[in-house]
DNA sequence: CTTCAACTTCAAGCGCACTTGAAGTCAAGG
DNA sequence: CCTTGACTTCAAGTGCGCTTGAAGTTGAAG
């Protein structure tokens, strides 16, 4: 009844992980994941492995593709052996990388607010509307959105 | 000189705009976007029509497909006689939009930070790990990344 | 007028992250 | 043992957001 050991159906790993079977097996092919095999073939995994889809679908959140992340977990100890450097590596990277992500969606936040008000896409009074294109003279695309300041 | 009329070439828009001509093709296709023609039926660009896009690419900064962003942008006055009424109503959703994908991406860091120097993938002390799986029982999927607080 | 880069359309292709379907095998309950 | 739902592989398909290529046209400079 207890059912602790670590053996977990595929299903049943699909429905705790929160994601479809054809998912597991798709990021087993990529090596994001492992199992273990019965005699006849079907796949069974430990719930240790849940924390790595976790983490999966956490570093899809933060936009990392799935070939990053299989680069990222490599550089994880095999299962075993934690470094914890390397971890620290890892999640340090990350945190950059949310925290970039968090100051760009800031931005457009604070654009969107001064927004508020003005009727951005037809009014030329906005703060966002650029009327004399000048940002074309600075590069190309919609830099304010990018990280410049919008023309005061 | 001043080349200030709005009959932009779609090469000189893509160049502004920071996407490629393709692109501007293909939002003008799904309705996102609009052009008169030139006798010859070249795409001819209003300058005005900058901030759609980079409307629309803020939009998917956001998170929304095009398609939503057509929704978005449909709700808006066809260029003409803009109400403030509905761009308030259309950035106010945004807005929110951009809130929530902001408390998610710290929900995410936060979980990153508590994990440094414990290696969350192959220890069990980390309060990532949730050893017990009692997630299990709280429904699918990695609940503390979208929203539970993970079990102290 | 010639030239040639930049434009036009249309259809097909691509990369990602999966999903679906076909055809067959496994394993736990009765 | 038998049934039946859950599993297996492999190939092909899907949806999004474009990009690419072919074949032809336009338009501004020289």
């Amino acid at each position: 009844m207890a059912m602790l050991a670590d053996r977990i159906t595929i299903g049943e790993f699909a429905r705790r992980a929160g994601v479809a079977t054809s998912a597991l097996r798709y990021y087993e092919q990529l090596g994001l994941i492992s199992s273990t095999r019965t005699a006849g073939g079907q796949r069974r995994y430990a719930r240790a492995m849940l924390r790595r889809v976790a983490f999966i679908r956490a570093a899809q959140t933060v936009g990392l593709s799935l070939d990053e992340v299989r680069g990222a977990l490599a550089r994880l100890p095999d299962e075993r052996t934690p470094s914890k450097t390397d971890w620290n590596k890892v999640s340090a990277t990350w945190i950059r990388r949310v925290d970039e992500r968090i100051a760009e969606l800031e931005r457009l936040r604070e654009t969107l607010n001064s927004c508020v008000g003005c009727g951005c896409l037809s009014l030329r009074t906005c703060r966002l509307s650029n009327p004399d294109d000048t940002a074309a003279s600075r590069g190309a695309g919609a830099r304010w959105l990018i990280g410049d300041t919008p023309p005061a």
